[in-house]
DNA sequence: TCAGGCTTGTCAAACAATTAACAATGTAAG
DNA sequence: CTTACATTGTTAATTGTTTGACAAGCCTGA
C-alpha cells in the first residue's frame, strides 16, 4: 500500500483517529484541515501532508468527510481485524493492562494470561484463567497470538521475549524497563513508564 | 543551566541514565562514546552531541567516567530531590501506577490517592488511604504536591485537571486518553496506551 | 449554469536533527 | 620524557521534518 512512512507521521495517526472519532460522536459530517488544525493545535499543512502519505482522502472546496477519513485511518492502523493478545506477568500492572485491553479497544482481544508464580495458577483476571509460563508453548501452538504484552520485571524480560519470538510471536508490547533484542521482523513497542516520569521530573526541574 | 534543549534529546536522557546505571552495577568505571554506542545501538556522534548539550562530561583520550556521568545525568533529570506525587482515579491502572511509583523509583513518593467512588473511601492501596476527590483542595493546600497522576476516564480528565491546576499543581502525568488544555507553565506528560497499541497494530499490518 | 470562494494536494523553502569529520587534547606505555 | 594512540568537543555536511505558498479543481449560491 504505502512505503517508508516516517515514524513521526505514524505516531500522529492515532491522534487523528481519536479526534475524528470525537467529531463523529458529535455528529460532524465534514471538516477542513484548517478547522481540524485549530482543534488539534497543529498546522493545517501538517495534517494535509500527513494524510497524503496514505492517499488523497479529501476533496477540494469541501474538506474531508469525517466518517470516510475515520474509516480510512482505521484501516491504516489495523483496526479492521481482530488482534489477539496474550500477557505475561499478572502483577498489578499486568492486571491493569489486561482489563484495559478488555474494555478499551474493540479490535484487541485478550486471550491468555501467564505468570510464573504457581500460587496464581487458575485464578481468574478479567474473566481469563491464569496459566503458567511453561504452558506458553502449547498455547501459542494452538492459538493465534498476534501480540504479547510483557508486564514482567526487567530480569525476566529478555528470556521471556526470546521464548516468545522463538515460538513465532511477531509483536511485543513491552512494559519492562529494558531494551529487548529481538530477531529481524519482530516488532517491539515500548512503554517505559520510568522514562516518562523522568522526563516529567526534568521539565519540573527546568521550570524552577 | 541550559537553554532550549530539543525534546528529542530529552527523551533520550533517561535511556542513557539507565544504561549507565547498569554499567555501574557491573562495576564498569569508564566508557567511551564508541563502546556505549555499540551497546545502545545509536551513533557515538549522537551520544557526544547529546551530552554536550549539558556540558563537557568526558575527557579526551579517556572517555567518560561512569559514576560521574551517571550522577550528572541524574541531576539533569531531577533525581537529586524528592518529587511528591498524588494520584486521582484508583481503578486498576491507578493501583498499578501507585505501586509502581512506590517501588520502582526512589526519587518519587506517592503521598495521596483520590477517587470519586464513596465505596473506596478509607481503603488502603500501597499503604495509603484513599480519599475522596472533594478532599483534594484541603490536601493540596496542606501538602507539597509536585506531580498529579491522572488515571481516570477521559470524561473526567478535563475537569479534574482544571481543578488541580487551579489549586497550583504544576505537573500532570496523564493516562487519560484525551489531550488536556492546561494553563501556561503547567507541564503535561501523556501516557497514551491506546496510541501505543495502535502503533503496534499499524506495524503488524504493514509487515504482512 | 456560472462565477467566486474554499480547500486540497503538492512543490519548494525553511528549519531541525543526525551523522560524519577532524583538530585539540589528554592517556598510557616504554 | 616522549611518542603513538585514543577519544572528546565541535564544526560542517547530510538527511529528515515542518511550514509556507499556490495552482488545480470542486462546491455553492445566485
Amino acid at each position: 500500500m504505502e512505503k517508508g512512512i516516517s515514524p513521526a507521521v505514524i505516531r500522529r495517526m492515532p491522534r487523528y483517529y481519536r479526534y475524528l472519532g470525537e467529531l463523529l460522536e458529535d455528529g460532524v459530517e465534514r471538516i477542513s484541515s484548517n478547522d481540524l488544525s485549530r482543534r488539534m493545535h497543529v498546522t493545517a499543512s501538517q495534517i494535509r501532508q500527513d494524510l497524503n502519505n496514505f492517499g488523497g482522502f479529501g476533496q477540494q472546496g469541501y474538506g474531508y468527510n469525517v466518517q470516510f477519513l475515520y474509516d480510512e485511518i482505521g484501516k491504516i492502523l489495523g483496526q479492521t481485524h481482530m488482534n489477539h493478545v496474550i500477557l505475561v506477568g499478572v502483577g498489578n500492572l499486568g492486571q491493569a493492562i489486561a482489563n484495559y485491553v478488555r474494555f478499551e479497544k474493540l479490535s484487541f482481544k485478550m486471550i491468555g494470561l501467564f505468570d510464573i508464580d504457581p500460587s496464581k495458577k487458575g485464578k481468574e483476571v478479567s474473566g481469563i484463567k491464569i496459566q503458567m509460563v511453561d504452558e506458553l508453548e502449547d498455547f501459542i501452538k494452538t492459538h493465534q497470538v498476534d501480540i504479547a504484552a510483557l508486564t514482567i520485571p526487567k530480569e525476566s524480560a529478555e528470556p521471556i521475549a526470546r521464548k516468545l519470538t522463538e515460538l513465532g510471536v511477531k509483536a511485543l508490547w513491552n512494559f519492562a524497563h529494558v531494551d529487548l533484542d529481538v530477531p529481524e521482523g519482530v516488532i517491539v513497542e515500548n512503554v517505559h513508564l520510568s522514562d516518562s516520569l523522568m522526563t516529567l521530573s526534568y521539565n519540573i526541574t527546568k521550570m524552577k
